[in-house]
DNA sequence: AGTTTAAGTCAGCCTTGTTGACATTCCAAG
DNA sequence: CTTGGAATGTCAACAAGGCTGACTTAAACT
């Protein structure tokens, strides 16, 4: 299987020849790129009984102070049980406060505690400093194609989940 | 943020300046997109009672037919005793072969069966219709600063690994 | 002969996903 | 105003798949 193109190759006129063994290539590479993407983090959080679960919670806490329990079930995309386990932890850990709402009081609205919000910097330090590495490495136009390709990758959700809170951003 | 720079207008010397948040947007779309990436396979292998380290367990040995546990171990990263759970697994039900070594008998060495070929075609099929289309969306410049960035994301070990496998490719 | 290595097994733990049942709150139709 | 349904969040129980630790078997090495 030397030379196999992928069937649907002629992508119009900007000629991308893909083989499998390319598209292998890069299937390959965000399975290795994603553990150490994962690694420091995980390090960490393994030392206080807690998992990538959390981590996910309270970086999309510090993300959009205040989101309901429901905002945060569509960004993470898990089961509402699931969420609560985690996030029943960190509030009696006292990294997350929860707050009735005062229009609808069926909902809580999520804080990170001061205590929550440092642990929040450590754990995004450590990545941000992995990844800052990595984009050094890989050079500026690297950094925007990264981008484009996995932005491309994301289901259509999740893409526009990802445009609102990157729209957001600081 | 006023004077937030893009990075990727001064691509001539190392002049990358990166904020926090253009750090955080990476992160985010990591989380995305490794969630998109895997979305199709794992709906495939729910049916079937299987989860992502059957997946995994599948595309190495496809990758690299023969292969000793310990091999796989070391790549997948994960302990002999979770792998042979999964593997014990794909055994019984017929998707792998292990046979026992003719120079040193300890060692199993590891294969698909015609079952297990079609099960990972299928899969990768999957994944690699994804793929194509992110990359077909994102252009060839935005695929190659994809995996430059990726590469540099990894661990050293598992960049090695990667290597390997990236150089035996057909 | 004794040690190391490869592989497999059993037991038990943890995190984190799942469903199902349930309580509370809100809102809208009768 | 009441009542029924929808939305929100919580509790309980289970399964997958990580982990450690202890142990066995067989083969290879020294």
């Amino acid at each position: 299987m030397s030379d196999r193109r992928s069937g649907q190759g002629y992508s119009g006129e900007s000629l991308l020849f893909l083989t499998d063994e390319q598209l292998r290539q890069g299937i390959e590479a965000m399975f290795f790129a994603y553990r150490g993407f994962t690694a420091v983090p995980d390090r960490i959080l393994a030392d206080m009984a807690y998992g990538r679960a959390h981590h996910r919670a309270i970086h999309f806490i510090n993300r959009a102070p205040g989101t309901t329990v429901n905002n945060l079930l569509a960004i993470l995309g898990v089961t509402k049980q699931s969420l609560n386990r985690v996030l029943r932890t960190l509030i009696s850990d006292g990294f997350v406060e929860s707050r009735v709402g005062t229009v609808d009081k069926r909902e809580r609205h999520l804080f990170l505690t001061e205590e929550g919000r440092s642990l929040e910097a450590k754990l995004s330090d450590a990545q941000r400093t992995r990844m800052r590495l990595a984009y050094k490495e890989a050079g500026p136009e690297a950094v925007s194609g990264f981008k484009k390709v996995l932005e491309a990758m994301m289901d259509p959700d999740m893409r526009r989940a990802y445009g609102k809170l990157r729209d957001s951003g600081s």
